[in-house]
DNA sequence: GAAAAACCATAGAATTTCTATGGTTTATAT
DNA sequence: ATATAAACCATAGAAATTCTATGGTTTTTC
């Protein structure tokens, strides 16, 4: 079911479209781009072009403008499903509500009427997520010994510290859980918001309120608890300030 | 994603109809009947009890019919967002093309015009099932012995044989494979075309071509092997007579 | 650049999974 | 119905896997 587009790219859904008029299908590409969360990864302006273009690229969405030839489209998707197995989500674009029929017989998720209109857009689109749930990158984790499965939400984690052989995980209520693999093991294994900053430490981001450069500190939300990075993973600790300022206004001097 | 009525129903989708017109609603009804493979679970005539229905009854399918008042019909969809979080397909019945839109803009599955159309309704079907394809019950096992993990497609086993603790598997390629584990465990592992016949033998239903109740003798399709049955599995033999007799014209004295 | 700590390979301990045995129950077939 | 045969079950020891401690090596820290 997952897509390798949705895979190696993130979170973003690849779309093509398909559309005689190049200013719709400018101004659709516009909003896309606000949007965000979407990827532009071709565009067509006839059936013949469009047929091509979505067994090269296997886009995730197919917007279709129906004003001009829209038989001949209908007749391209039923093409399409000669050899594609996992079908793009379609949707059909238009000035008038004549085509909805067929589209709906023809397995489109939605049909615009146009002018865009925003709301409608965005509608369609909170549908298409609600409906194709990108992986939630595993959010939990397995730690298991012989017989026994230990499962951690990874939200519920504040960071990882390395005790030689072993790693002791610090939680949320205050916990601390010991396991025996290293640091280096769970650096790979955790999702992208846990980074390692230290020999000692990998910490989850969403739980620092603040880095410190100048005596080289992470300080966690929680208990106002303070821990070390070091030169080695300074890459890190920028990338994960990046992630911070994204949601904050900082205060300049 | 599966649901419970699918579950506990084999392989059957239930339905609900939504139809102020009786007629039109007996139809369906026994067009669906021919069809196979759906069981109406409730009926409505408006919208409201037609909610109270759905909310109940948890049905697969909704068929509503759009002719009168389709405007409250899309609200008690929207409605129905509400309250469920497995919707059920939605499909659409009017006379005409007026509510396409809507009935797209509604997350609805398809739309079929009035008067019913066998064709239309079988390929509606057809795509259904494509798209939600039930559980084709585990057609590969897998036996496992330590860390080799060896898998069989069922369909290319012929019948399993006891061996004491152990269990042979004949294949269709002439091969055997042992299995430490007990002919019973395997009686409910095994998809449903696979019936124990005897003390000493299951057998794959799709590979019997003649039941010999004067000897006790099942013959196999591959090789004429005989294999025995006995008084203790004769239900299972009728059942298995049943299934065979279903697809081929007895030539009786 | 010295000290500290993570990392890696390995070997023995802990645990699980598998197979053989004998006794018990159930099925077969005359 | 009954003697015979074979599946089934529990169990115990064997085999394989998984885990943890050790010491040596490399990397990181300050």
């Amino acid at each position: 079911m997952t897509n390798f587009n949705l895979v190696i790219l993130g979170m973003e859904y690849t779309y093509t479209i398909i559309d005689q008029n190049a200013t719709s299908s400018l101004q659709l590409q516009h909003y896309l781009e606000d949007y965000g969360d979407f990827q532009c990864v071709a565009q067509a302006t006839d059936h013949e072009d469009g047929l091509n273009t979505i067994l090269k690229h296997h886009p995730d969405i197919v917007f279709l403008n129906l004003d001009h030839g829209a038989s001949l489209y209908f007749q391209m998707v039923k093409e399409l499903h000669l050899y594609m197995t996992e079908f793009p989500i379609l949707i059909g674009i238009s000035s008038g509500k004549d085509h909805a029929y067929d589209a709906i017989k023809n397995d489109f998720f939605d049909y615009w009427l146009l002018p865009f209109n925003e709301f409608d857009m965005r509608k369609t689109l909170l549908r298409l997520k609600k409906q194709l749930p990108k992986e939630h990158a595993g959010t939990t984790l397995c730690l298991k010994s012989y017989k026994d499965f230990h499962y951690l939400d990874t939200d519920e984690i504040l960071y990882l510290k390395a005790d030689n052989n072993s790693t002791d995980f610090f939680m949320k209520d205050g916990s601390t859980i010991s396991a025996f693999k290293t640091l280096k093991t769970f650096e790979s294994q955790l999702p992208k918001n846990f980074i390692r900053v230290h020999q000692s430490y990998i910490l989850n981001m969403n739980y620092v309120s603040r880095i410190n450069y100048g005596k080289s500190l992470c300080t966690l939300k929680t208990g106002k608890m303070q821990l070390p990075f070091s030169k080695t993973y300074r890459e890190n600790i920028d990338s994960l300030k990046k992630v911070l300022s994204k949601n904050s206004i900082t205060t300049l001097n």
